[in-house]
DNA sequence: TTTGATACTTACCGTATGGTAGGTTGTCAA
DNA sequence: TTGACAACCTACCATACGGTAAGTATCAAA
């Protein structure tokens, strides 16, 4: 079927692309984990370039989905907070290769922030700004300090998010196994000393 | 000068591949920045890999450098930690370039986790766990728990570390030097916040 | 039974890349 | 004056890459 084969080569994309980068990953590595030859490819995607830029965009249109589903369930602010800083860890129960992905364009965008990719993450950086702002203890902070201030948490989950193989290399399973289960607890119990130590004002 | 040329050649090649990554650089593009050839990067460091490794080892070098000034300048033990993590922001005044390189190795040695760069983060993440169970509120603290709390505070500055150029796209100049300004002053915030709070126990 | 479109294939091409081989030039100690 | 070595260079090569061109097989609609 012609749909099931895009998809298939948008999540081997997915997958090669956040583990080998860009640079790291041809076209044809791409269409052989699928048994198909790199001209299949290019003959759903145009280029390798559009490849990219789908696999970009289909990631951010489930963190979009994320968000508003996050945003049905919990009420409370600074539960609403918590809960979607959490659901980012793992995103989406597909493993790291979305967290990987986006850290690999973080880093990248440079040269390409004319391209679509760059501007996905504004309204995401956006709820989340204004999520710690609905929170009663930081109403009365600025824009630009709840902002660094999620900034901070977000790049703490993605940081570990992409430190699996690291972690397991210098620690070991086991160890990394007991870090894996602290983590979420220590990850919440950072995110409550945020919102109650409220704002620090900048000027 | 010899060890000049070889010591350029390890600035320019620590600043593309910082920007780029490993497979998005050229040797060839690395010694046309200094008006040589290829062939001279080549007889200074043999292959790409080497040279990459090399750039990976002088910034190891200049890590535990920075570690043992701060630890020999600051006295009590928040403030010790509070200092180091501070001046991983923007490391040794070279610019982003050391982080975004540990960065794009941290996502990389999955690959490569055979080679230099991956163990030469333990004694770092060693001293920083080090430094926060020594702070009196975290003495009670597991291993695995401090660890995580700290490994956050260094996923938070790393990540912002590596933003500039995204938040810049998104926010424009003018809102990115106000966040810069903020980001200091809210990252000693959240490390105060979590000194302040203590350890969570995960069982 | 033909038409036309989709989903591929093989064949090929130009370019870039990391690396080898074998010079040339300058410096400096014996 | 010579010899050796370091620091480059030009020339070359095999490979891998992204992409184009031109097929072939399948299948549904007319």
């Amino acid at each position: 079927m012609a749909n099931d084969t895009r998809e298939q080569f948008l999540d081997t994309a997915e997958s090669l692309f956040s583990e080998r980068g860009f640079y790291g990953v041809s076209i044809a590595a791409i269409a052989n984990q699928l048994g198909l030859t790199k001209q299949a490819l290019l003959h759903h995607f145009g280029s390798k370039e559009k490849l990219y830029g789908e696999v970009l965009k289909r990631i951010s249109t489930q963190f979009a989905a994320l968000e508003s589903a996050t945003t049905r369930v919990e009420t409370d602010p600074a539960d609403l907070l918590k809960a979607y800083l959490l659901k980012l860890h793992a995103p989406f129960a597909r493993g790291p290769a979305p967290t990987r992905l986006l850290m690999r364009e973080v880093l990248d965008n440079k040269r390409r922030a004319d391209t679509a990719g760059t501007w996905y993450l504004k309204p995401f950086l956006d709820s989340l700004t204004k999520m710690l702002k609905a929170i009663p203890n930081w109403q009365q902070a600025s824009d630009v300090d709840a902002f660094a201030m999620v900034y901070q948490l977000l790049g703490a989950i993605n940081y570990y998010g992409i430190s699996a193989p690291t972690l397991t290399g210098i620690f070991g399973a086991e160890t990394y196994a007991e870090i894996d289960q602290a983590f979420p607890v220590q990850m919440e119990h950072l995110i409550d000393a945020a919102i109650a130590a409220g704002p620090r004002s900048t000027e």
